[in-house]
RNA sequence: GGGGGCGUGGUGUAGCGGCUAACAUGCGGCCCUGUCAAGGCCGAGAUCGCGGGUUCGAACCCCGUCGCUCCCGCCA
């Protein structure tokens, strides 16, 4: 017989219809029993006469929370029932996979395991509805993006994840063999987009791993993420990276907005604020001046860096200020960013460089690029690089690249601050970490 | 990598020098019941992360160690 879902149940009233799902409850009594099945759409009520069918009822009594039945039975209308005021009579039931008493934990009480606990039973946490949510949200969000961009002539690119140079530095790769010489994860795809513009293709995308070696132990690191990158060509200034960016990302919370604004609403108590164009924008030596105007003290030696700290405090003054919950740092001093960053030309200390903070966390670095081979060059043998180790990204720039910018962001970051979640950890399918590896 | 915090039945917590280690939840049994956050009674389940020390006496104090966690560094 064909499923019919929990949610469509009231519409099958008298009918005999086959549910699939999960067992939420069982309620085994002397002489009736009362199942409740959940499915993605919702949960009913199952009713069974344990003298009408006393060996189906005795198979339901070994069936333990959370096993994962197939059940046949007629729909009826009852408003005693509190779960919808709709029951089924079982006619049929088949157990496809029995869940062993006791559960690991059980994910549906009020009180949880800690979070590392939850982790080696991942699946069984996933089928809070909550969490669901954030998956559901989390397509949502990636469709609209893609909408986004292919409205506005982008091409998607897959770049490549095993790679045999660092793109820059080294100390945050991991290595691996690879036929017997070294390669590595890639950090970022952030050379291979502006390949893509040396070749012409003007504006891409790429949703995809990265991976970074950093023993970085918070609740917003992962050492395997899902980074969210753009690049696009012929651009004056990271003005219009940041300009993209923010009406990306402005298209993306209304569709979530359209989506499941209610449900989020109902499950994370958040409304989802579809934020205003233009975003606000800072200077680093602005935004340092109203940190010290708020008399926070960022630490010495952060020379024109900003600590997380200083990130929180700013995403505060910006929703006071302005109501709004992002921000555009921009103009980095050289200091604080890689050699590949573009300088403005009339002061060469600063980069056409910008973080965005969201609620005070940062999620997304972007510049326009230096394009000129002779700068770039200069540029990193001023931060001490090694311009062999470089030349083939050096080719990219040798037959003809134009002016280009963009921008990389951390995919769950974003809905971890999207949904005011406390780590990444709640926002990523699994989570690797330094000390996680499983499952 | 640096600093702080925490490790007590399956899970979440209480206890912080003198207990047969408590409570909730889950699990098992019985009773009751068209139940529905079900209820009632009974029961099993913890050598209090591990090792050493202090003490008449340690879950509790000290040292070490491992694990987790948070903050910083670093970043998305």
């Amino acid at each position: 017989m064909e499923r019919t879902l929990i949610g469509d149940l009231r519409s099958k009233i008298g009918q005999s219809v086959t549910v699939q799902g999960w067992l939420q409850v069982l309620r085994d009594q002397k002489k009736m029993q009362f199942l409740v099945l959940r499915d993605q759409t919702g949960a009913v009520q199952i009713v069974v006469e344990k003298a009408a069918s006393p060996d189906q009822a005795a198979l339901i009594s070994t069936c333990g929370v959370e096993s994962a039945l197939t059940i046949t039975g007629k729909v009826i209308d009852n408003p005693i029932v509190k779960l919808g005021g709709i029951e089924m009579q079982l006619e049929s039931i088949e157990v496809n996979n029995n869940a062993a008493i006791p559960l690991a934990f059980e994910p549906f009480n009020d009180t949880l395991p800690a979070l590392d606990f939850r982790m080696d039973w991942r699946y069984l946490e996933l089928r809070r509805p909550e969490n669901l949510l954030i998956f559901k949200i989390q397509t949502t969000a990636e469709m609209a993006m893609r909408e986004f961009w292919l409205k506005n002539g982008f091409i998607e690119i897959h770049s490549p994840k095993m790679v045999g140079t660092p793109s820059e530095g080294g100390a945050e790769l991991f290595s691996l063999d690879y036929f017997g010489r070294p390669a590595y994860l890639a950090q970022s795809p952030q050379f291979y987009k502006q390949m893509a513009m040396a070749a012409g293709f003007e504006r891409v995308f790429e949703i995809g791993p990265a991976f970074r070696a950093d023993p970085s132990f918070t609740s917003r690191h992962m050492t395997e993420f899902i980074s969210i990158d753009a690049e696009i060509s012929w651009i004056d200034s990271h003005e219009d990276v940041m300009s993209m960016q923010e009406r990306l990302l402005q298209y993306t919370y209304q569709k979530v907005k359209d989506a499941h604004g209610d449900e989020i609403k109902a499950r994370f108590g958040i409304d989802i604020t579809v934020p205003t164009l233009p975003f606000p924008r800072l200077t680093m030596a602005e935004a340092q001046q109203i940190l010290k105007e708020r008399n926070y003290s960022v630490p010495a030696d952060k020379k024109g860096d900003l600590d997380p700290g200083g990130e929180r405090e700013l995403g505060q003054y910006i929703k006071e200020k302005y109501n709004h919950e992002f921000v555009f740092l921009k103009d980095w001093p050289i200091e604080v960013r890689p050699f590949y960053h573009m300088r403005h030309a009339d002061n060469p200390k600063l980069t056409k460089s910008y973080d965005l903070i969201a609620k005070g966390l940062e999620i997304t670095t972007g510049a326009q690029r230096e394009h000129r081979r002779d700068i770039l060059e200069k540029q990193a043998l001023d931060k001490g690089l090694n311009l062999d180790i470089l030349s083939g990204y050096l080719d990219y720039f040798k037959f003809g690249c134009p002016a280009h910018g963009g921008f990389g962001m951390g995919l769950s970051r974003l809905l971890m601050v999207m949904l005011g979640l406390e780590s990444v950890r709640e926002a990523v399918f699994v989570f690797r970490g330094p000390n996680r590896l499983e499952p």
